[in-house]
DNA sequence: CGATATAACTTGAGACTTCAAGCAAATTGC
DNA sequence: GCAATTTGCTTGAAGTCTCAAGTTATATCG
């Protein structure tokens, strides 16, 4: 005869399963919501809407290609498409590194600045209504340091994750 | 002479900035890291798995497509387009509705439902590594009031999102 | 009943992402 | 110094998502 298989796996109890997909459902709805709005009032996803920001906060409003990825939490590959994308709409500009040729440069232009700060306010607003409105100042306080562990459980202190070899 | 426009935008505090950055990188993180473990693991990215998921727990194991898409937050577009995908795996099908002809059922098959049993304690397992074994008691707690608000006030008692006249 | 509106779902094109592979420049290690 | 490795970034193809438009069936209403 044989023994039925052991199931040794820590399944999510009830709460748990809970919690999972309100995180889940939160998270889906609220992604979707910031991109249609930006979609409709900027013209891109949110995604590239968080680059032309990155870029604005840097010194010279530029950025070595890795370090923006980084900073955006997505692969090399996938902002080298993007810049091209943001390139083309002539938001963004390339160039080359001085103190290493293999580097790039993105550069946000002025109508890439001009576009921001006109979007920005909606964008705002929109993260408030969504958000911030609806949390008490704890609850904010205390998401904040949730999301915080859970980013930095899952930083192997690299962010490219272009990189399978690290993990 | 003019004025100065009025800046009458309610920016982000430094406080606040904090708490969505850690959200944007948590959450982006953390929904690459799923996509690619299951990817890895499981051959598909997370929405699909979702929606094997929700299939499995339906009774009959089947759903309405429409009722699918609300459950997964996801738009019924999407859902053609995956369930395309689904079946093309053999791990779903398509099957009339009885009572509505327009309607079609999708039905998690036996090799679909195989797969979320071989694939499940890899992805619980990740996802507890990731989140659960992180946080405390309370602040999973926290966690799940929070997302069921920012949840709750992104539904207007409707999921379909391709619904442009609901907003 | 018949016209009109609504609902369920699909489709195709274009935009975006991923993955693996590629190239060139910088760095490492004999 | 130079071969081997690593780093920085790009590319193309395949997969996925969005958006608008289309089809068929049901519901509404005069």
């Amino acid at each position: 005869m044989t023994t039925a298989p052991a199931d040794d796996t820590r399944w999510l109890t009830d709460e748990e399963q809970r919690v999972w997909r309100a995180y889940m459902h939160a998270v889906t709805l609220l992604e979707d919501h910031l991109d249609r709005q930006l979609q409709r009032d900027a013209g891109m996803p949110h995604v590239y809407y968080g680059l032309l920001v990155q870029l604005a906060e840097a010194p010279q409003r530029r950025l070595r290609m890795t370090e923006l990825a980084m900073r955006a939490k997505i692969t090399r590959s996938r902002l080298s498409h993007a810049v091209a994308r943001l390139e083309q709409n002539g938001w963004v500009r390339r160039e080359d590194c001085p103190s290493d040729k293999r580097g790039q440069l993105a550069v946000l232009t002025d109508q890439g600045y001009a576009v921001l700060s006109d979007t920005a306010p909606g964008h705002v607003a929109a993260v408030r209504q969504a958000l911030f409105d609806r949390l008490t100042p704890e609850q904010q306080q205390s998401l904040g340091e949730i999301m915080s562990i859970i980013a930095e459980g899952l930083q192997p202190s690299e962010a490219g994750a272009d990189l399978p070899w690290l993990r």
